[in-house]
DNA sequence: TAGTAAATGCAACAATATTTCATTTGTAAA
DNA sequence: TTTACAAATGAAATATTGTTGCATTTACTA
């Protein structure tokens, strides 16, 4: 999960990568920021309700080029934003952590303490990026569940 | 890759899912299954363009709920199509598997022979599926690319 | 504080996902 | 074989989402 960062720290974020300081970046970059779930563009529209939905897709379009956020679907294919976490720069993300899809709360979890072991891909095959996704329940939908085992 | 099939073995795998033997499930059916990779729902109509559109849109619904094909998304986020492989059944799909995402013919491939490695995830999170994304070039591309290493 | 480039908001458009309904087709029973 | 019914198809219509163009506003620089 990302560390809490106050609006100074955000302001120095738009700063390095020569982004202007505006009220709608920095007011979705300290939602983002609260969350260690990611977010659909639906849900982030709902909350942010008075930023048009044209502003917010180009906001994190340019978050997502400047590798300030990465992109994940989920398993409905809707596209879900999150904080990126380590090294990933403009135009070149490392999202090699884990994805956990909660079918509960539909919640996604970006799981960065996870690393993934090596895998060996079949002749002829180049990989530069893997991403692991996993389905199942979250822990609080998990103490939810009356079956569980 | 799933073994070829004849048009009795189709009309026996929708009896097996009660459902009706039609042409444009058939149609589809066989187109898949000679495919080695996952098929775009645009790819599909622009193949079957005398199949209409949502018919498509409802063959592969169905398909999917009886777990005869799997959804998978590529790097866009436009949904893929292939065949299941293995242990799927209705509405639950076993796709432990790796899907490769070529940047340069956007190819998304299934390969199955690939079995993910163990993954232990945070205390609390109770994973039921996991698929495996990579992305980069497959053979054909990585053959054609001039800057390979 | 004025000038400029960038960012925003609005309108319009494109593509895709989904529902409704009349017609056609496959299948099981008479 | 024919009939009857349920299921599947195709066409139209609507909803949702992704994307572009442009006029106005805003943040930054000199």
């Amino acid at each position: 999960m990302a560390s809490v960062k106050n609006n100074y720290q955000f302001e120095d974020l738009l700063d390095k990568h020569q982004l202007k300081k505006t009220a709608p970046r920095l007011r979705v970059l300290s939602m983002m920021y609260s969350k260690n779930t990611a977010t659909s563009q639906p849900d982030l529209e709902s909350v942010m309700n008075d930023i048009d939905r044209v502003t917010l897709y180009r906001i994190l379009n340019v978050f997502e080029e400047k590798g300030i956020i990465h992109k994940v679907f989920d398993l409905n294919g809707t596209a879900n934003y999150a904080v990126c976490h380590s090294d990933c720069g403009a135009n070149h993300h490392h999202d090699e952590h884990l994805h956990f899809n909660c079918t509960g709360c539909k919640n996604v979890y970006c799981l960065n303490e996870l690393t993934l072991p090596a895998i060996t891909l079949p002749a002829g095959f180049r990989a530069e990026d893997f991403t692991l996704y996993a389905s199942g329940l979250c822990p609080r939908c998990d103490k939810k569940n009356p079956a569980r085992a």
